[in-house]
DNA sequence: GCTTGTTATTTTGTATGCAGAATTGAATTG
DNA sequence: CAATTCAATTCTGCATACAAAATAACAAGC
């Protein structure tokens, strides 16, 4: 959890180089929200025995980000629209602290690097670039929380945002909300600049806030979203 | 994550009852912060192959338990003191929240009930009998998460909660100390019937800054407290 | 006597095999 | 023709077996 890491790393275990594919698999959508994850078909397709597949399942289970069905094997979480409003209420709890703790721990070398990102994305929105755009706000909002500087925040937020992360929302935006959010970016950035630690915890609450909002009617309208309909997920062939 | 059961548990998998186990075994002691899991002995003790033992082991490896050496096994999760200020920092937050949201969300059973757990440990610190007023302590913490009505926000609770618990920290309390805590419950109590929750956040905040300190001077003074030495762990013979 | 190199043992990591549960599909019956 | 029962297959869960790595024990050399 504390991220020691140290000595050389010869090569990442087997089970941890499955959990690392496969948590990519899920939070990059190549396998569909509810779907069961078989694990012949896995353990062919990653090319390792069931063994550590299954170890690596666990671990996505124990992060959430797969559910164990007793004598079903698992399937890929899936979040309704109340599971997405609790899990953007903490998210915005952690956001929040990483926002007031790194008002008061930010350097100024690290309050540049985020000044330029935001440049960045302004970039990216200027010219609509909606992959660009995501791309760079996470870096953002890394950015604040490794500010703030509390590896356990950071894996913890990091944790919880996964799970968001797999829903794979990314159409396109409403223009009115993407303009609202790019200026509470902005006026993060002034925050931070003054230390205000006040104003970021507030800031962030309400542009967590915003966001579930343009989360919740993308999952209501699930039309032009990337994602697959919902049933079944990667059969290759049949 | 979730909590949805709904069907009839017929019988927990072998793996969920081993990581059950040990992690009552991590939080109880009876596996000392740093100590090596092995394999063998671990499987022979609960009486199941270690199929299921390593499964269960990754499991509480990625909730945070226990840490992963590459080719070298896991050792229970070990904690130094600038590890339980970043836990301690984001448990405040996280109850911070829980506050701040029961105080918004709690029925007037729940304030009931709640009310009752105080009045239980308050009983509990009269006598001065420590276990059961950590017992009574744990509960209202629970009540009060319960409260906020967020599954999520609950299940992140107890999974960082679960880490500082394996501390064992249960010395004798320092008298002052031990009546502040008590007070902030009082305040607590008065803040939740008046549903301020700004009050709560702050309160919560406070509480949890103390408690933090009390732990600190714990962790510096070894003496006196449940925990064995460090080094070494469940040696039964050699 | 202490360090260092080498071998033996233990321990972890992965694959495979087998038993039991769940799912699928077909056949039978109302 | 729909529903249901029953058999066949598939899948999960657990145990065991084997390979590779790490640790421990021991011997030789400085």
């Amino acid at each position: 959890m504390t991220t020691r890491q140290s000595a050389p790393i010869a090569s990442p275990a087997l089970h941890e180089q499955v959990a690392q594919q496969l948590r990519q698999m899920l939070v990059e959508g190549h396998i569909a929200p509810g779907a069961k994850l078989n694990e012949r078909e896995l353990a062919l397709a990653l090319q390792v025995s069931r063994t550590p597949l299954r170890e690596a399942i666990k671990m996505l289970a124990a992060e959430g980000l797969a559910e164990l069905l007793p004598n079903r094997g698992a399937v890929a979480l899936a979040l309704d629209a109340d599971d997405v409003r609790h899990t953007f209420e903490v998210m915005a709890g952690l956001e929040a602290q990483s926002g007031e703790l790194a008002a008061e721990r930010i350097t100024e070398p690290e309050l540049a690097e985020l000044k330029a990102r935001h440049f960045e994305m302004m970039a990216a929105w200027t010219r609509r670039d909606l992959s660009a755009y995501y791309r760079a706000n996470a870096l953002i909002h890394q950015a604040i929380n490794a500010a703030a500087k509390n590896p356990v925040l950071t894996a913890t937020y990091n944790l919880v945002n996964a799970r968001l992360q797999a829903l794979r929302f990314r159409s396109n935006q409403i223009e009115e909300k993407w303009a609202a959010a790019v200026n509470e970016h902005e006026q993060m950035i002034a925050a931070l600049t003054k230390r205000d630690a006040t104003a970021m915890r507030r800031l962030m609450v309400r542009h967590l806030h915003n966001k579930l909002d343009v989360v919740l009617a993308q999952l209501s309208n699930p039309i032009a979203t990337g994602a697959r309909p919902k049933p079944r997920a990667s059969k290759g062939k049949t």
